[in-house]
DNA sequence: AGGTAGAATGTAAACGTTTACATTATAGGT
DNA sequence: ACCTATAATGTAAACGTTTACATTCTACCT
């Protein structure tokens, strides 16, 4: 191990000062006299000292490091949002750990684990982990580290947490009509694992608008598709082998409507003059797939922002008792995936 | 804050032994007798107790955190290849913090801001930093801070740091060759911004191949695309504009390569059929890519989990000499992207 | 029984900060 | 010049571990 590193005592004897008033030079700088202040500055730059934040961290208790857990670091979407926890993360001077799940839900050890590791100021979910929404929260009243949720729309059992996501069942909804105000009368959808609240929540959504439109929904038209590209082309060449062929496809992000599309033109047919494809999210990609993709935007940079800082608060003054959920805006984005159905 | 943890002490006063037992019962538990193991692991459960990580931290000088700083998060390709370092972390009992340089190199303070903060055992660079190399390795004499590179080729003035990477020069000059080989001439190459030193090995094998084949490489015919998607179309329409108009487009990888697809189909001509594209890395959108894009694919996930076992020996036996880097081995993928030149 | 080697446990220092409190210096008023 | 209020600095404790070293047990040998 480099022992050999200079620590404030160093500093302190070089400059001739105690070692509180260097740690006083350093934190409140305003509380030591100008003259000594120098004399300190200048024996920090002489020792190339810096602090040793793992000792500041433990004095403190404060690591100044966030836990992001999401499902899949790969995921483009996510990615954006982390881009947004990132920036603001920088502004606040924090770090950054991130933990994926792989598309799993997080079992209670694991969540366990995370919440008791001191080594983190407080947590963002951005992974679906409903069936252990309770185990979270009993850790939570045992050791009270603050949980900020983004994107995914929150369980009963989370809600006493604070949120910010776009409104998923209203999205669904309207793109769903979207499909049929284009005429489209048999939709399908192309849904996440059973574990992943929101896309729970784009379903609803989307049953909403097919129940409103009085538009059957029939067995076998909402398949799962892993929220991957393979997954969603697996559930793509499904549904081309249904007995009644729907003449569009709702996914419920844009990395499986990718893959869908794919799916769609291995067999030989096409987008859309065949069959209409939407998404959801606008991942970059949707824009130069081919065709372009009809799908939902969501202010994911905003979303990750609002999250560390609401996290941030949480931090700072001990947890605001504040959960009520901010809702951003979300935006129906046209562009080539979608035609009315042949006639 | 939430002082009312409990502390080694308790368990020690429940368990009736001195908080050095506790320790070794979690440490070295075969130190310690059967009798007073159970009369203490009895305590840990009563109490719930879990060691305070910063403490532990700070008395052990070790984090049990790795950095990794890659060039983007958002970048297909280095997710797989955190995805494999992940997985090595998680085998060792590491934590992962990633600093994003947003593609650029990252200033002298910055990387030594990283090297000076304790917080991390060591760190993983994934991202360009060649005119800093110096700065990095002073700071290392004078801090030890164990460093692995990935994926990067290694400029000169690191080398002296161990690497994992494939060899980008041979790689690039195979799948140039490939192009010469279907019958093209007038090959252009869409690369990396100035500072990206591996796709510079991947113009420099580029360019070897035009040079072994004596083809001439026009002006203009080597644009940059900042590694985005935007860039890419950007230089694509450059290309597409260019007097001698390049029969095959070489992208310095498959981010780019679908940037480039996107923007020769915007202006109307055919892939493979007008104008061929290959790309580099074997992203997961390359198979979906339309065309599926011809490309080099790496074993990302294997780099990655190389670059986290290599460094976790540097980090266990305070560096090994051993900077020999490792090599592995590339693949030419041959999709649809590709066809000989229109005569 | 007495002695002893070795195992088990305890004691206390140390890691590098921050900070409450005590002390000393400074300046401003008389 | 002296007193006082306040600013500046110093002293030392504390944070929760780990660990070298000292002490006490245990069990085995003669």
């Amino acid at each position: 191990m480099a022992r050999s590193v200079i620590s404030i005592k160093e500093v302190a004897k070089l400059a001739g000062v105690s070692i509180a008033t260097v740690s006083r030079c350093i934190n409140n700088p305003e509380t030591v006299r100008e003259r000594t202040r120098l004399k300190v500055q200048d024996a920090i730059r002489r020792t190339g000292y810096s602090p040793n934040t793992l000792a500041q961290s433990f004095r403190r208790g404060r690591t100044n490091i966030v836990m992001v857990v999401l499902p899949s670091v790969g995921d483009p979407f996510f990615t954006m949002v982390m881009q947004g926890i990132r920036t603001a993360a920088k502004v606040k001077g924090y770090s950054i750990i991130i933990e994926d799940t792989q598309f799993n839900t997080m079992t209670a050890d694991e969540i366990g684990a995370l919440v008791v590791s001191r080594q983190t100021d407080g947590i963002i979910l951005l992974a679906s982990m409903s069936p252990f929404g309770t185990k979270v929260l009993s850790a939570r009243s045992h050791r009270a580290l603050p949980i900020v949720i983004g994107c995914e729309t929150v369980s009963p059992e989370l809600s006493s947490f604070p949120s910010v996501h776009i409104d998923n069942v209203a999205a669904a909804k309207e793109v769903t009509n979207y499909l049929i105000q284009k005429g489209h009368r048999r939709i399908a959808m192309i849904c996440g694992q059973e574990t992943s609240l929101l896309t729970k929540d784009r379903e609803f959504g989307y049953r909403g608008a097919m129940n409103q439109a009085k538009l059957a929904i029939e067995d076998g038209w909402v398949v799962d598709g892993r929220l991957s590209l393979d997954g969603a082309m697996r559930a793509t060449r499904k549904l081309l082998n249904h007995a009644h062929q729907p003449t569009a496809i709702f996914c419920a992000n844009d990395e499986m409507a990718i893959g869908c599309l794919h799916a769609i033109k291995a067999a030989g047919l096409n987008v859309p003059q065949d069959i209409s494809v939407v998404g959801f999210d606008d991942i970059r990609y949707a824009e130069v797939a081919d065709p372009p993709l009809t799908t939902v935007s969501q202010p994911a940079e905003e979303i990750g922002e609002r999250v560390m800082y609401r996290l941030y608060r949480e931090i700072e003054q001990q947890h605001t008792g504040d959960v009520k959920p901010e809702i951003v805006p979300h935006k129906l984005i046209i562009r080539q995936s979608v035609a009315p159905p042949k006639a």
